[in-house]
DNA sequence: GTATATTATAAACAAATGCTTATATGTTTT
DNA sequence: AAAACATATAAGCATTTGTTTATAATATAC
């Protein structure tokens, strides 16, 4: 069996300053929650409606043509995030983005894609 | 057995403005894997230290504490999308950010974060 | 109040994800 | 060339995730 050996090359200084200067564990379990929210291609979609207008659970199924249940679902995950919020009227809810950074963060990946569906199309 | 019925209140106007300005599925299947790259702590780690600092795998398994296979395997998953990029240095393979919007979406997360961190406390 | 409409929740299950262990690839050193 | 080092890949496993089906909760209309 081979040997796995530690490695050697390593640069201390760099390694040091760049521990020193991360982020704290618990912040960048918390970011990643909020990415997470935006990393399935339906909760995606949702949000993409939600930056267009305003709507109840009922019209997002009817745009996302899928089960009302995971609608609501995803609804939820956003909500505990504070990505999204709801607000009842009459027999509806209605749905609608709770920060200006969820334009921002569609927008920046939106443009990275645009930027590098050059490289993507090479493969 | 409950009839699951037919939600009627939808706003018809409204739903096809929506599903017509709508990004395309191609579109928010390719933006969501560019979240989902964000999405994992340890990810989000490894993105936070080449922000800081262009790094070889022997360093980033150090800064993360894990086995260079876990490493290499992220960075696999990272290069796929073109945030990072790789250069061998001698024995070494050196890894870098690949486009300014990883720090983009980076520092509006942690803004959204920073102004939502109330909201958070009070549950 | 009863029935209906809209949304939320719960349990169950299939698929995807991240880590570990083992091994392969490619580079440098001697 | 052989040996050692740095990184990549593959298979297996436990956990997480998204969906479906069934049902509960809440508000309106009659």
């Amino acid at each position: 069996m081979q040997e796995m050996p530690e490695c050697t090359v390593f640069h201390k200084k760099n390694v040091e300053k760049v521990l020193h200067e991360m982020s704290d564990d618990l912040t960048l379990a918390r970011m990643a929650e909020i990415f997470q929210c935006f990393a399935d291609p339906t909760r995606l979609k949702i949000i993409n409606a939600l930056l267009l207008s305003d709507l109840c659970v009922c019209d997002l199924t009817k745009i996302m043509n899928m089960t009302q249940p995971a609608v609501s679902h995803h609804l939820k995950h956003l909500r505990q995030i504070h990505l999204v919020k709801a607000s009842r009227s009459g027999k509806s809810i209605l749905y609608s983005l709770d920060d200006y950074h969820v334009q921002l963060l569609f927008d920046v990946c939106r443009s990275h894609l645009n930027e590098t569906i050059d490289k993507t199309e090479e493969e």
